[in-house]
DNA sequence: TTCTTATTTAAGCAAATGATTAAATGTATT
DNA sequence: AATACATTTAATCATTTGCTTAAATAAGAA
């Protein structure tokens, strides 16, 4: 699809489509970004990892593996594309590595852990 | 896998691995459904969808379709996931619909439209 | 060095995702 | 009724995702 209108509404506001149009162009790149955090945090078992992280400071791979219940190699692949996204970072401490949560993108991310924890006081 | 240790590990610390399971399973709802909701903001596209409805309050999918630069039929898939997912509502005018934002998921989703601002100020 | 443990990487594959195209629904308007 | 417009739906297809299995690294311990 081209730029050009599709719009053939009489009613269609040209001044706001266009308007529009500027905002998205002048924050593509926070889109793009926030995006990509958002696409990370979104799988389930990341979400878990991401929250885990938060409440236990660090955990080793086999100790996530033990935890969420699936495969040491899967836990492995999520780990490494939340490193891979800047999310978390981690540490050697002999054969085993201890990851955590980076700091910079906490700021978006404790809304949802506080949303999971808020929802812990509900249910239970 | 079972729900067996696989955990070999001399320092494994059996409480921590345990009490993480708990709150896995007290919370697998909330954790389900959040996310979900991030499943449906982290597509770029409907990213963008979620951040001009928050700035414009409503639009058509002939509108989305024009800002977005995208076909109608793309949009609108877009716009059936987002009300399927009980994040937006649409209002209908005549042959339009209005789609605009729900108030219920807005708590969690505000930080983000939040971000996406700041960056603006920034980068013009 | 050899063996074990912790982790990562790579290949393969089924399932999910998102766009395109064409057809189907509604809703005016004439 | 016939036509036009706004939107949705369905079929198709390429791409992405995430798991499994097997092999490769890396770091102790014997």
């Amino acid at each position: 699809m081209e730029n050009n209108q599709s719009c053939i509404r009489v009613f269609a506001d040209k001044v706001q489509i266009d308007n529009c149009r500027e905002i998205l162009q002048a924050n593509g790149k926070a889109f793009s970004q926030l995006s990509g955090l958002l696409a990370l945090a979104a799988n389930e078992v990341r979400l878990k990892i991401l929250f885990l992280l938060e409440e236990e400071n660090e955990l080793c791979p086999c100790d996530l593996s033990d935890i969420l219940g699936m495969s040491i190699p899967a836990v492995s692949q999520h780990l490494r594309k939340l490193k891979d996204g800047n999310v978390i970072e981690g540490r050697r401490e002999g054969q085993t590595i201890f990851y955590s949560l980076k700091q910079e993108q906490l700021t978006l991310l404790r809304p949802f852990f506080k949303h999971i924890n808020n929802s812990k006081k509900e249910t239970v």
